[in-house]
DNA sequence: AACTATTTATAAGA
DNA sequence: TTCTTATAAATAGTT
C-alpha cells in the first residue's frame, strides 16, 4: 500500500528502512490491538529493530510474562535450569527432524487464503529461514569443535611439559639429587585448570585444520603405574 | 477496512468474530512476515484466540523460545550470564543472514504455473531434501566432535597419570634412590601410541604444528632444571 | 512530521 | 465455508 508496491526484500537505505520500520511497527500494535479487542484475543508481540530496541505489546490485563508461560505451558518446551548450550543442541536435534515447528502457521487451512504470490513469497523465505538456521548450527557446531580442539592442544602442550620435565628430572637425579617440593605440583595443577576459561571466543583455527587431527602421534613418555589401565577403561 | 467502519468493541456474534479473527490473524502474520523482511527485525508473536487456540510466529532463524530469551534479558529479568551467548547466536545470525538460497531456479514464472497443493508438495519436498543433508552433516560433525572429545578425555587420564607418577616419584626419591631404567620409558612411549587408534586415515601433523598453538600460559611443574628451558623454547 | 496517491486489508454479501 | 467487491485503512514517496 501506498504510491508503489514494493519488493519483498530488505529495504537497502538504511533510513528509509528505518521509516517504514517505523510505520509498520506502528501499524502492527494497532492492529493487535484490534484483534485483541474486537476478538477477544490474547496477544504478545515483541519486537527488535534492526538496531537492536525492543517494542513489545501485549494484551491487557496480562503482562508478557504471563503470556510467555502461557505459550510455553501450550507449548510444553518450559525446561527449567538448563544451560543455554543444552538448549540450543536440543533444539537443532529437534529441528533436524523433518518437522519445523516454527512454520505450523504456514500449513493447511490457512495457507488456503493466500495468493500464489504470497505463497511464493512464503517459499523463498522458508528456504532461506533453512539456509540461515543450517549456517548457524554449523557455526555453533564449529565452536564447540574448536573449543575442544583448544583443550586439547593445551593438554598435549601439558603432557609435553610432564614429559620434558620427567626427563629432566631423570637426567639429573643420576647425578644429583633434587628433592621436589609437593606443594609444586598441587600450584601445577591449579594452573592448569585455570587455563580453561571454557566456551567463549571463536579460536583463529581452521575447521580443515581440525579435521585432519592426526590419528596418532609419537607420544612422549607416559607413567608405567598399573592404574593406568583403570583410566583407559574408564575413559572407554 | 471493508464495507462498513467497525465499532472497536468487542463483536459479539460469536461467528462473525471468529471469521474476522480469522481474517485479522492471516493479517497479522504477514504484516509481521513483511516487517521482518523490509526492515531485518526479529519479531515473535504469540496469539490466543479467544477459544483458547495457540497461534505464534517468529523471525527465522531465530526461536520463538530464543526471542523470549531476549526479550527477558532486554527487560533486565535474566541472568547476565546469558548475554554472551546470545550476542554469539547474534553475531551468528547476522553473519548467515546473507546466505543466498541454493534454489533460485524455483522461483518466478515456473510456480505461477503450479497450484496451491503442488506448492505445497513442493514446499515439504524442499524442505525434506535439506533436511537429509543437514542431518548427514551434522552426523559428520558430530562424529569429529566425538573424536576430539574422546582424545580429550584421554589426553586428561593421561595428563594425571603424569602428575601421580611425579608425586611417587618424589616420595619414593626421598626415601631411597630409585634409578628410572631409560629403556622403561621407551616401553611406555609405545603403550601410549597404542592408545590412539583414532577414526580415519587422516594424515598426521607435526607434534610442532601442535603444541605451536597456544599463547603463553603459566606452565604447570616448571621444573626448575636449566635444561627445562630447552624443552620450553622448543614447543614454544 | 504531514500529505496524498495507491496499495492492501477486510466487512458484508453471494 | 470460500470468493467477490465495495470500502476502510495503511502506507510509499514526496514535501
Amino acid at each position: 500500500m501506498g504510491r508503489s508496491k514494493m519488493e519483498m526484500k530488505l529495504i537497502e537505505d538504511t533510513t528509509n528502512r528505518q521509516v517504514t520500520f517505523s510505520k509498520f511497527r506502528a501499524g502492527l500494535l494497532k492492529k493487535d490491538h484490534e484483534v485483541s479487542v474486537l476478538c477477544d484475543a490474547e496477544i504478545g508481540l515483541i519486537i527488535f529493530s534492526s538496531t537492536g530496541e525492543l517494542f513489545a505489546y501485549c494484551t491487557q490485563p496480562l503482562s508478557m510474562e504471563q503470556i510467555i508461560e502461557r505459550y510455553q505451558l501450550a507449548k510444553g518446551t518450559q525446561t527449567p535450569q538448563q544451560s543455554d548450550l543444552q538448549k540450543m543442541s536440543e533444539k537443532q536435534r529437534r529441528e533436524s527432524h523433518c518437522s519445523e515447528p516454527s512454520l505450523n502457521h504456514l500449513n493447511g487451512s490457512e495457507l488456503n487464503s493466500l495468493k500464489i504470490e504470497d505463497l511464493e513469497e512464503l517459499e523463498q523465505q522458508l528456504e532461506c529461514s533453512i539456509n540461515k538456521v543450517r549456517a548457524r548450527k554449523e557455526q555453533l557446531l564449529k565452536l564447540q569443535m574448536d573449543n575442544l580442539e583448544r583443550n586439547l592442544e593445551k593438554m598435549e602442550a601439558e603432557n609435553n611439559q610432564l614429559c620434558h620435565w620427567i626427563e629432566g628430572k631423570q637426567v639429573s637425579s643420576r647425578q644429583q639429587q633434587v628433592p621436589i617440593e609437593a606443594n609444586m605440583l598441587e600450584e601445577k595443577q591449579q594452573q592448569v585448570l585455570n587455563q580453561f576459561p571454557f566456551i567463549g571466543e571463536e579460536q583463529p583455527i581452521s575447521m580443515l585444520q581440525l579435521v585432519s587431527l592426526p590419528p596418532s602421534r609419537p607420544y612422549l613418555c607416559q607413567p608405567m603405574q598399573s592404574n593406568l589401565q583403570e583410566a583407559n577403561t574408564h575413559h572407554q
